[in-house]
RNA sequence: GCCGCCUUAGCUCAGUAGGUUAGAGCGCUAGAUUGUGGAUCUAGAGGUCCCUGGUUCGAAACCAGGAGGCGGUACCA
């Protein structure tokens, strides 16, 4: 039954989690990117480039132990036993490179990054083990006015990237203001920091379970429809009603702002996360008229953020191939991280920033379909006779040095194949030139585009060979022009 | 990590109460239509039926373990 002297082959395959990528879509991404970054750095930002590895130390709490070391990051050993680590996002390296050139750098510091980062987690649609960030951060300027600048670059950027503004919703909260719930149900204590992170946990996930399934989550405990249990925060029920309409408060007409500071008046953090909240407010201009709301329902990273927070999320429910909405979270976000330097430096450097989740971006924007058509292929030279292989390759080089994207056939196929090929490209032209042309000294041009859109209603191939309508011919010395006349047409 | 479902051709999927040469559509390759892609016709290639082990005279099918995928859930800087 075995098969005898089959060579086992390696499989062919990319590793889960990662994927690979081809033509259209890098040119999308890079330009997307190029976007973004335009905006950063009419801010002033500058770029910054860091390595893709960082110490473990440096990165964060991820200390590998013995048992699982790439729990979350990839990580390995270097050869003289110093744990490394991918980086999982670009902040980490940020505060390492400022705590590193602390002294000669100017403060405030701006800098943006662009960059792929890792996360050994389960991917899942939209959610991948390598994925590219766009982050802007300003380092040494304390609440609210760098805050301010921040969000306000936050909305042009997703918005340079190609998502409207009546698209998406930058979400803005403050962790002081938290801080002041947490004071209000008596969880403020230093012992109580389990039950907070729980609390926090269950608020996160307002936008997905909804009023109903925090309130389990906040009491007893959540059984979800695979069977898994989920252990309650056990508040109490009055401390329930307090955080519910804490998340509740940007819903309705009312103005959030007021509901917050209703529900955590009397304390101090609370009272200070209101003020800086209006401070960033004052300090936006145009206000009104950006996407920008109160939410305190935005909780996002739960350990390091010490101030202001944003998140930007789509408006509607992203739907894929088959109309089935799919979890693809939030564009990106970030918000104030007053201590991050202070792992390395000791002492406290104010620091506030954003970051764009361009992958995600794009595979929501795809799905979207708001990109637009497919970028178009490079205009195809066939080669009919290959002893004339110079001359084709001088006609491409023409259309090069007038800036037109163009390859001369380099297979061994004959004239029906070539096309194909030129089709399989999405070649928006293809330039021909055999014996007969030659003679006349003529090429022609064959719009493939207009003819994919009139061959939709032809039936009898035999008269649409005979009248080639989406061809014609043209003196060999018009090449160019002929050729930028069809492109131009197509538009 | 936990729970559930799934894995047969490049893709989407049939299939058999365990029984010789495992199928379809699309795609692919080649040819026809006398130098023309998308139409039509003809022919062809392509499968360790996810892997390993077990039960059996016989396993793609049944059992166990593993891997991968999908969905949910947990964690998430």
């Amino acid at each position: 039954m075995a098969k005898k002297n089959k060579p086992s082959r390696p499989k062919a395959r990319t590793p889960r989690g990662f994927s690979d990528r081809l033509g259209a879509e890098i040119i999308k991404e890079r330009e997307v990117l190029a976007r973004i970054s335009a905006v950063y750095e009419s801010y002033g930002f500058d770029p910054l480039e860091t390595p893709a590895f960082e110490y473990t130390d440096a990165l964060g709490k991820f200390l590998p132990d013995v048992d699982r070391p790439n729990q979350g990051v990839f990580s390995l050993q270097d050869d003289d036993d110093q744990w490394i680590s991918l980086r999982y996002d670009l902040t980490a390296p940020l505060a390492r490179f400022v705590a590193q050139n602390f002294d000669p750098l100017p403060k405030p510091f701006r800098r943006y990054q662009v960059g792929p980062v890792w996360r050994n987690e389960k991917p899942g649609p939209g959610r991948f083990r390598q994925f590219t960030q766009c982050d802007a951060d300003t380092v040494g300027a304390p609440a609210p006015y760098a805050d301010a600048e921040i969000c306000a670059m936050f909305c042009d950027a997703i918005e340079a990237a190609g998502v409207a503004r009546n698209e998406f919703t930058v979400k803005v909260s403050n962790r002081k203001i938290v801080d002041g719930l947490f004071e209000k149900i008596g969880l403020a204590s230093e012992e109580k920091w389990e039950t907070r992170l729980n609390v926090m946990r269950s608020m996160d996930k307002f936008d997905r379970l909804g009023e109903v399934g925090v309130r389990h989550l906040l009491g007893g405990g959540r059984a979800d429809e695979s069977g898994d249990y989920t252990d309650g925060a056990k508040l109490d029920p009055e401390h329930i009603e307090t955080v519910i309409a804490f998340l509740q408060s940007a819903e309705g007409d009312g103005d959030p702002l007021g509901n917050i500071e209703k529900l955590i008046t009397g304390t101090k953090s609370g009272e200070d996360g209101v003020a800086e909240l209006n401070g960033i407010k004052s300090a936006i201009p145009d206000f009104a008229r950006r996407p920008i709301v109160i939410d305190c329902s935005v909780i996002r990273g739960l350990e390091y953020y010490t101030g202001p927070i944003f998140e930007a999320d789509f408006n509607e429910a992203i739907l894929d191939e088959k109309g089935k909405p799919v979890q693809i979270g939030s564009l990106g976000g970030g918000g104030r991280y007053d201590g991050l330097v202070a792992r390395f430096k000791g002492v406290e450097v104010p620091a506030v920033g954003v970051s764009v989740g361009v992958s995600r971006l794009l595979t929501a924007l795809e799905l979207k379909k708001s990109l637009g058509a497919n970028t178009a292929g490079p205009v195809v030279i066939l080669a009919l006779e290959k002893d004339q292989m110079a001359s084709y390759q001088q006609m491409a080089m023409e259309l090069r040095n007038a800036g037109v994207r163009a390859e001369v056939y380099l297979g061994g196929s004959n004239f029906a194949k070539q096309l194909k090929y030129a089709d399989k490209r999405s070649s928006p032209v293809a330039v021909i030139q055999g014996p007969d042309e030659r003679g006349a000294g003529e090429i022609t041009i064959k719009d493939l585009a207009l003819g994919a859109a009139l061959s939709k209603d032809i039936e009898d191939n035999k008269a649409w060979r005979e009248d080639q309508p989406a061809q014609f011919s043209a003196p060999r010395g018009d090449l160019v022009k002929a050729v930028k006349e069809t492109l131009a047409r197509e538009r």
